[in-house]
DNA sequence: CCCTTTACTTATCGATTGATAAGTAAAAAG
DNA sequence: CTTTTTACTTATCAATCGATAAGTAAAGGG
């Protein structure tokens, strides 16, 4: 296997990730937020604390996109800003209680859908799994 | 390792295929088109021939806005609907030229960009890769 | 042959989004 | 101690997008 067919598999591994992980957001996300405030959670949820530039940064949002959707996200009290007192620029942002809930909640189902999708797996299965995630992680997605 | 912390590794791997792929789309999309379009046209270009409605599916919009994204691209001159003799309802949708040409140029862009991140990797370390992607795909992301 | 379903189109409308300009306040650099 | 840079905010505006209603034309089913 040359390298090109190596990239078209690449290619069209990544258009399969976005077409199931747009499927179990579309299913998991609630009324009350936009798709695009949803990843925003999602990416706090997973790195939390965060700060703005490295949402913006990781979601390839400008600032000040960030900051509005941030804003919102404040409003609606599903994530909070604490102030940084070693750099006072800075604020560390949190999911909030209900935040934390309505992404508990969503990954809740989230993880059903992939129990259901990965099946009864024998603990090898799984070892094999957590393997391919790591290395693709450390070797091509980082 | 319990299902639990896999699922965890599964959602932390998902949020940085997301990363890296809208940071290639961003460097490579043309400014004629938009991220949408040029999701729609890598998907064509993956799959074709394909459907409106396998378009409509796989990237989780309704048909009308399916439609309408198609035709902006169809006036751009990017791709092409080929009527189906057997099933004259549907239409077969491929790249035209100029479309192949754009999305050649941006996948050769992106190849450059993964060959510089997966570097100079040996015919072992490919071959994990490869079944990396392999596995995940079958099992995870089908 | 009619009725229903499938595949797709056209049109409309409000909400979300992206881009840009201009500003604040704190930290770092000179 | 002034200047510059960093981190973030506020405001504005057009473009895009998603959702919905309504329609066409071909295929399939009874």
């Amino acid at each position: 296997m040359d390298s090109n067919a190596l990239f078209r598999k690449f290619v069209a591994f990544t258009v399969s990730v976005h077409e199931m992980t747009n499927e179990m957001a579309k299913e998991v996300r609630s009324e009350a937020i936009t798709l695009v405030q949803y990843k925003i959670l999602q990416y706090i949820a997973v790195s939390q604390p965060v700060t703005l530039s490295e949402i913006s940064d990781c979601m390839h949002m400008s600032m000040p996109n960030t900051s509005r959707e941030l804003k919102k996200l404040s409003e609606k009290q599903l994530c909070e800003k604490v102030a940084d007192n070693e750099d006072r620029r800075k604020q560390f942002i949190r999911l909030s209680a209900k935040g934390e809930a309505m992404m508990n909640d969503a990954f809740q189902r989230i993880e059903a859908r992939f129990a259901e999708r990965v099946g009864a797996i024998s603990p090898d299965e799984m070892k094999e799994i957590e393997r391919a995630l790591d290395l693709l992680r450390a070797k091509v997605f980082y």
